[in-house]
DNA sequence: CGCGCTAGCCATCACCGTTC
DNA sequence: GAACGGTGATGGCTAGCGCG
């Protein structure tokens, strides 16, 4: 096979087909027809071709060479293309959508998905890697009078826990209207929500209320479990954790408590 | 450290199908 | 049939690696 045509620069030169018996032209498309067919071959696949011996013996190395490369780079758009084609398997309809497109099709599904998984997992129950105890107030409008209390405990999990966390909620004397429980691996998140059965005034009796719960669900949080290796763990995750008391009252400043609590030797040595 | 080899990326070209 | 866009094939280039 040989073409005729004019490179970017305008200057005659000539493509050929490596494989055939008798190659000609140069091989970069970039200067005029080499001098020697068969140097101008080595080079194309040696570089320099400083270190030629034996042309014919390069030549042949040299169609090799080519043929590997050509056959390479098959492979490699095939690799492409098949995963290409894997992508327009996963992309809904349009089978006669280009590469690019396709790509950009992508691009948008992946984003609407991971908004998508943003979204539902914001309404979940989900426990996170970091320690942590919240404590807020809800203000349900149907029970005037009533204060209630929305609760949620994240730590690891340990065989006692739900044991101490009946124990902890049933000191409080207050009413369990919902309780929820999550796991995922070895965290838990747990939910209740709580009310007074007493009527009380809100303000300083809301905050007494809300101090109550936190000291007895930290106190669930921070015991040591009398397993080894749970307690170990317990220990590890002290690093991490975070607690709070959240007023989400309109009426009010909002009031963010975090702090920390004594270490698990302290804690240990006192209980 | 220089050299040779290999794999992979990229630019360019040719070919083919579609559109007007 | 010319223009255009998409795609495969090809050659150049280079980073990485092993070897003497």
């Amino acid at each position: 096979m040989e073409q005729q045509l004019w490179d970017a620069d305008s200057v005659y030169v000539k493509m050929f087909d490596p494989f055939e018996v008798e190659p000609g032209g140069a091989g970069d498309g970039k200067e005029e027809v080499a001098d020697s067919e068969d140097e101008d071959m080595a080079k194309m696949a040696e570089g320099s071709g400083k270190k030629m011996k034996k042309k014919g013996v390069m030549n042949e190395k040299a169609t090799v060479a080519l043929k590997n490369h050509s056959l390479a780079e098959r492979r490699r758009r095939e690799r492409i293309n098949g995963h290409l084609a894997t992508l327009r398997g996963l992309v809904p309809a349009h089978e006669k959508m280009d590469k690019a497109t396709l790509l950009a099709e992508v691009i948008n599904q992946v984003k609407d998905l991971q908004e998508h998984a943003r979204r539902v997992s914001k309404g979940l129950l989900i426990p996170t890697d970091a320690d942590e105890l919240t404590v807020e107030p809800l203000h349900d409008e149907s029970q005037s009078g009533v204060i209630t209390f929305k609760a949620s405990l994240c730590c690891d999990f340990r065989p006692d826990l739900f044991s101490d966390l009946k124990q902890a909620i049933g000191s409080l004397k207050l009413k369990t209207l919902r309780s929820e429980i999550s796991t995922l691996g070895e965290r838990v998140k747990t939910l209740f929500i709580l009310s007074s059965p007493i009527n009380v005034n809100e303000g300083e009796a809301q905050k007494n209320l809300a101090n109550a719960i936190l000291q007895a669900l930290s106190s669930v949080l921070y015991k040591p479990s009398p397993l080894p290796e749970y307690s170990l763990r317990t220990t590890l995750s002290q690093k991490r954790f975070k607690t709070s008391f959240e007023d989400y009252s309109p009426r009010s400043v909002l009031s963010h408590k975090r702090f920390r609590y004594p270490s698990l030797e302290a804690s240990s040595s006192s209980t």
